[in-house]
DNA sequence: CGTATGACGAGCC
DNA sequence: AGGCTCGCCATAC
């Protein structure tokens, strides 16, 4: 197959409903790579602008926005979030166990890691 | 083909 | 508790 890892994470992240997140370990664990959560970020930071993919979705182990605190980044993808629903505590964090993305189920799992030819 | 790079995460001060 | 180090691993060069 010539999907690459960052094809694949993109793959899953699209996957992340509105008002939701998941971590970068989580997305590495879906992928079958746990050890690759820092790949998974660097693959978030080559998507171009135009693509529909919801990259702010993504946040680190701890419900925090993965950017130096105070950057652009940081703030629109706050922003971002917060137009979805999602409430940051007074620590700038996201209640993980309130938002967390339930993640995908086994079939739609394994059709994404190419386990089961489908298209 | 070896080295460098990170939007992480776990563990150790 | 909070900060720092170190391992990790797919890409970039």
């Amino acid at each position: 197959m010539t999907r690459s890892f960052f094809d694949q994470v993109h793959d899953v992240v699209r996957r992340i409903p509105p008002g939701r997140v998941a971590t970068y370990g989580q997305i590495a664990r879906i992928l079958g790579s746990p050890r690759s959560a820092r790949t998974v970020g660097w693959a978030l930071r080559a998507v171009p602008e135009g693509e529909s993919i919801p990259w702010q979705r993504v946040v680190n182990g701890r419900g925090e926005v993965s950017f130096s605190q105070g950057s652009e980044g940081a703030l629109v993808q706050r922003a971002l979030l917060e137009d979805e629903g999602i409430v940051f505590d007074a620590h700038g964090r996201i209640d993980l166990d309130l938002y967390g993305w339930e993640g995908l189920d086994l079939a739609e799992r394994d059709r994404l890691l190419g386990l089961s030819p489908q298209l």
